[in-house]
Parts: structure tokens; C-alpha cells; sequence
DNA sequence: ATAGGTTGCGACACGCTGTGTCATAACCGG
DNA sequence: CCGGTTATGACACAGCGTGTCGCAACCTAT
């Protein structure tokens, strides 16, 4: 989508998705995803609204801009994994991996883009799509790992409980936001399935 | 939201939610969900299109209106359950009730709708929505009949893990067409979690 | 029959999202 | 300086969802 290189020529942007991203987050933290405007995206950038539109084709993709590098992350992970270890053990290893906080500021806005999650119909339309990522490559990882059929049930089950693990995790933290994410998805995580490639 | 007995007094209403749910799914049959907007289905029920947001909050409401009293029968199906018994048990029976599929032609557009759910976006952005009264009321049932706090960790976790079942079931109906949905729920909602009231 | 209360509806206006179109600005190389 | 290229802004438009207001259509009581 968005081209490695500056291509040669042309009008140079003034703007980066990076900068829309962090400018809506910013906003979203303070007044809430409702209560800001794409209008107020594009003016706190200093840009257009339809420039907005040439970033994020909606309002609320910025909310799903880390989860493209989240996949990636998490894909490597699994596929630099030991063949011989349980796949649930690598499974929740690298989602914790990929779901780690570091700073206060990613803390916040990690917590902010939960709650968004639990309570904004908006966002919720988009969590199938966001999610994608992960129930697939937790399928694949499963088939691959435990040699289940690829189009056996015991994989399409640990996508979708590795996304449920997810979501209980972050709902707990949610309902519970003095608490840290870590644990709670470390719980979420430890009540996995035991391997069967049989099906 | 629609009172049971029409009150006494006042103008009769012109119309029906359940008219323009019909209304509605006919034209979306038809032309598809987003090539029908709501000024369109008012005019196919005879009223106005600020009418139908009278009836439904939002446009994509009326895609769920059987999802609902689905819902109705599922909470009294836990609300009648023996408090004796295993908390899964009861969920799986009651889930699977309510899933139950009865004639070919009901077969055949549960299936659709399925498929459709595995595939069309417009139809995934409502899933979350559609799912929320599973979720919520595996939870509390979960809570209420294992002795787990109100914002404990488990009955939050047995909700979302009903939710990861059906899916479950249903993506791996829609990819083995040729067999039946139902021992699928089965299979899938055999992998539930032992009752812990501790957390 | 008429008056007053109650309830559904239509008309209108408004802010917001998302899209299409077009002109223009700001860079490139020759 | 001059086309070619790319990002942007301005504008228009359909659609969603909400608020408000006046009116229509029913009721019951007098």
C-alpha cells in the first residue's frame, strides 16, 4: 500500500499514516473514538479530511495499524519454533511475545484500544477482520505442528480458541484495568486444548 | 423496546418490526446488503425512512432480528437449569437446542447464512454484535451456577469460549458442507473448561 | 358529539462517514 | 523552463443516525 521507497518524482507528502495514527490516538485518548471527528484527525495533522481517507480507508483502521506488524511478528515466531515441542507452549509463548508492554505510553493506549474494542459497535464491526490474522495463523501453526489434516477440526479449534483466549484476556483487563494484560492472557492461555492429530 | 399489548389509546401503528425485517431481508436477498439502503426499505414498507430507525437503532439491526429471540430462548433455557448440574453440560445442551435445525430448508439457509459469515465482510462487521448475547449470558449463567465471582476471570472466559464453539462448529460445517452441523457444535463444545469456582 | 390525552408518523434540519472528481501544488528529470 | 509524476485541497454527493416539531389517528370521559 504504501511504497518502501519514495518513488522519483512527484509532490512530496506532507503527512505519513505513522503520523495520522499517532495524532488519532492522541486525540482518541482524551476526549474518546466517538467524540473525535475525522475532521479533527485532519486538522490536528494539518492536513485535509480527504487526505485522511488516502491513509486509513475508515475512521477506525487506525486503530489496526500495529496489528499488521503484531502478525508478522507473531508468523516469525512461530515459524522459527522447535517441531518437537508442544504447539501450545510455542502458541502462547509468542502471543504473550507479541502482546508484551513496555512502556506506560503503549500501556495506556493498549488499555484505551481494548476498552474501544468492549464498548464501540464501530470497532467492533472491524475486530473479525483485525483477528484474521491470528486465527489462521494459529490454524496453520496447529496443522503444521501436531501434523493435524490441514482441513481437520482440531486446527480451525485452536484459531478460534486462540482468539477467544485473546479476548478473555483483554476483557478481564478491561473490567479490571488495575490489573496488568499479562497475566490475565497467561491465564486465558494456559486453559489451551492438548494435542490431538487425530482430528 | 415494543410493548407486548397495544396501549390504549393513541394512532395505530402503520407498520411492524417484524414487517420490516421481512421487507428488508427481501430486498437484501435481492441486491445485497449494502446495495439497500434504509430510505429503500421504508419505501418498499410504505413509511418513512425516519420510521424505520423508530423500530431499529441502527440499519444493519434487522439482520439479526431472529438472532435475538434465539437469544430469549437460550437465556430460559439456563435460567431453567437444575443449579445441580455441570455448568458445561447445561450450556451444551442448551446451545445446541437452540441450533437445532429441524427441515432441509431451514438447513439449507442456515448454511448460507454461515457461509456468508465466513466470507462477506458486511456480514462479519456484525458478528460481534450478533454474538454479544451468547457471550454475556454464558457468562453470567457460568458465574451463577459455579459460584464464580460477578468479575472473576472464569465465567468470562466460558463465555468467550462458547462464542470460539459455535464458530468453531460452524467454520467447519461451512468447509464440510456435506456433513451436519450439529455434531460439529458438539465436538466443539466437548472441549469446555472443568468449573473453578476459585477465580 | 366533542374535548383532552396519548401515541405513531412525516417533514425537516443537522453533523458525520465515506466516495468521486477535478484543479492545483510541489517535486523530478531533461 | 517544461512535461511527467505524485500528493493534496476544494467541492459535491449519497448515506447513516439523531433531534425536533407539528400533525394524524386512535382512545376514553363527559
Amino acid at each position: 500500500m504504501i511504497p518502501m521507497t519514495r518513488p522519483l518524482g512527484g509532490r512530496p507528502a506532507t503527512t505519513s499514516a505513522r503520523e495520522l495514527a499517532d495524532t488519532a490516538q492522541t486525540l482518541f485518548l482524551e476526549r474518546g473514538f466517538e467524540q473525535v471527528s475525522v475532521e479533527d484527525i485532519a486538522a490536528a495533522a494539518g492536513v485535509s479530511r480527504r487526505t485522511f481517507f488516502r491513509y486509513f480507508s475508515t475512521k477506525s483502521d487506525v486503530l489496526w495499524v500495529e496489528t499488521e506488524s503484531e502478525n508478522i511478528q507473531f508468523a516469525k515466531l512461530l515459524a522459527a519454533a522447535d517441531p518437537d515441542r508442544r504447539y501450545d507452549e510455542v502458541l502462547t509463548e509468542a502471543a504473550l511475545s507479541v502482546h508484551r508492554i513496555t512502556t506506560p505510553d503503549k500501556r495506556a493506549w493498549a488499555l484505551h484500544r481494548a476498552q474501544l474494542v468492549f464498548s464501540v459497535p464501530a470497532v467492533q464491526a472491524q475486530i473479525w477482520g483485525a483477528f484474521n490474522g491470528w486465527r489462521s495463523e494459529g490454524r496453520a501453526f496447529a496443522a503444521r505442528q501436531t501434523g493435524s489434516p490441514e482441513g481437520g477440526f482440531f486446527p480451525v479449534a485452536v484459531g478460534q480458541a486462540l482468539v477467544a483466549a485473546m479476548l478473555t484476556g483483554h476483557q478481564f483487563w478491561v473490567e479490571h484495568p488495575e490489573t496488568e494484560l499479562e497475566p490475565a492472557l497467561v491465564q486465558a492461555l494456559s486453559l489451551h486444548l492438548p494435542p490431538d492429530p487425530r482430528f
